[in-house]
DNA sequence: TATTGTTATACTCTATAACTATA
DNA sequence: TATAGTTATAGAGTATAACAATA
């Protein structure tokens, strides 16, 4: 091996690694997918679908990027080009003026229409039905709590946002402290 | 709603979007404490830690590639990066003179062993700590299953080069037939 | 002919920070 | 002052295909 593994045990590692690997294969794989039924990116294809299930009232941009694992700016940027593609329109807030509505626009359902089916089939193939249903609940359970957990904590969006104090650099999303001493 | 449900099951959709949510956060957390720790990124970083798994003999660039989620040509770029900083060397195999081997420099090593410790930490403290032993096996045994399944799937890094018959557009990395007519 | 790896190009995306406007 | 969203810019990364060399 020659690599020190720090007191770490082994299935943690091969515990991450399968939660990595796997959600990346299926991820990989669903954006080829994706590309070629209905040319957009995975990324694009969930904001879309994220839009969509808030129905007609539309969804606060803040709210979408909060939910999916994209900083505010990547969000305006893929918005942006969903809204080249004519599949979502801005608005404002009701509410709040400070916020921006997006909502799809029926090209945007049909898309969605079109994409769902290859989409759910795909992960179908690839992970479910590799899954006794018993199996697919255990997991689902446990990781969805842990999703939950992790929701909870800082937003992303609201992430070290306008401070300039260059003392914290980042990386510190979460407690950890990584304890290396960085190289070069 | 509005959108259409296609006879998906909600448990399915919810198995999922815990799985690329958990792991997508986890990751870009991770992203962000080895930038900071030791200037690579989550992608680089992997990849090194697989050459160094495999000690003084190395590893060949293809191997490196089935790993991971990465193209061959995109192996390339990211060692490449790596190789510039010092961190890995790459030479010829002895048994085929096709394959490169990518090895570990000293200060590959050093880089290593700085980074891995705050990475573990990292992940146990977003995921491990929320799990009980028994739930992190449960899991463990069930995505590793499924991932080694994946894994003995047509490889990446040999799927379709060199073709132009520009029929089957790609896509089609898994049986699912997207099935959606393409708008636009 | 198939495989290994690199390269070249164009393009997409991301990181960062500055900026406007409203709460 | 904090939040919502956009923008601008540079740089990183990716997709695609062509390429050379060996099996």
């Amino acid at each position: 091996m020659g690599i020190p593994e720090p007191a770490i045990s082994a299935d943690e590692m091969r515990a991450w690694a399968a939660l990595f690997e796997t959600s990346n294969i299926v991820q990989y794989a669903a954006d080829r997918n994706l590309r070629d039924s209905v040319g957009l990116t995975l990324a694009q294809f969930e904001i879309l679908l994220r839009i969509g299930e808030a129905g007609t009232d539309g969804r606060r941009m803040t709210d979408i990027a909060d939910a999916l694992t994209v900083s505010r700016s990547g969000l305006t940027y893929q918005v942006g080009q969903l809204e080249k593609k004519g599949l979502v329109m801005r608005g404002p807030a009701p509410d709040d003026d400070r916020s921006v509505i997006a909502q799809v626009t029926p090209a945007g359902l049909d898309l969605l229409r079109a994409g769902i089916p290859g989409y759910v089939t795909l992960v179908r193939e690839m992970l479910f039905d590799r899954l006794s249903h018993t199996d697919l609940m255990t997991v689902t359970e446990i990781l969805d709590d842990v999703r939950r957990q992790l929701k909870d904590q800082p937003k992303r969006s609201t992430f070290r946002r306008g401070r300039r104090t260059g003392e914290v650099a980042a990386g510190a999303d979460v407690p950890a402290e990584p304890a290396g001493s960085a190289p070069e």
